[in-house]
DNA sequence: ATGTTATATAATTCTTATGTAATGTAAAGC
DNA sequence: GCTTTACATTACATAAGAATTATATAACAT
């Protein structure tokens, strides 16, 4: 799996974008993540685990807390992927716009 | 599976992104997309039915051919959850510069 | 009609993800 | 020192994803 996987397959499930929604609103420790959900707290930990190895939160040790915070930085990734499709596509449309203008003006000199 | 969960989960495999890719660059054909992979004709077909299901690609029947394009539309709905959490993010950071700031002046009046 | 080409579907297998319950650990509080 | 709190880890069950082989369908060519 490389970083551009991890990044999408992390994002592709729905109780860790509602973590990254919360933590958007404030850094949090585990037990106040796991609260509005109804799984167990090792399954928090292993989502925090996820989007932590995605990139997406940075994490601290805090006496007995482990409090997380977004780090808004990994999404760039995913919005520059997204740039450059829309980019390729985009150039290649206008290609394709060129050639059929260039057509019309042979058939019609 | 919601609509974004199947968006994101569309994106996490390294062969959709290329097949995304190779649309970006025009049109083409199930068997022109199996092509530059190793995997089989039928894995090509599966793969192209995810990304439809996410609405990532379009598809038409031509002959016999199923040709498919990109949408680049589907994009937008993933820009556009980035940027809502962008967005909350730069709010809460906003009000804590401000919070501080209202502390520093309360601390040295 | 029949063979060929392009693609879809089905059955099966393997791998990976996700969740739970139980247990371990380490700092805090008394 | 012992308990509590907050979290991590392990072991395990189940489910979802992805690939393959074999087979079906549908249009086109002959």
């Amino acid at each position: 799996m490389n970083r551009t996987d991890t990044l999408f397959a992390a994002l592709a499930d729905p109780t860790r974008r509602a973590i990254l929604a919360r933590l958007a609103e404030g850094e949090a420790g585990v037990m106040e993540l796991a609260e509005p959900f109804e799984i167990s707290q090792p399954a928090v930990t292993r989502h925090l685990k996820v989007l932590e190895g995605a990139g997406l939160i940075l994490r601290r040790a805090e006496g007995t807390r482990r409090p997380c915070c977004l780090n808004p930085d990994a999404l760039g990734e995913i919005e520059a992927w997204c740039t450059r499709l829309r980019e390729t596509f985009a150039a290649n449309y206008d290609r394709l716009d060129t050639l059929l203008a260039n057509l019309q003006r042979k058939d019609a000199p």
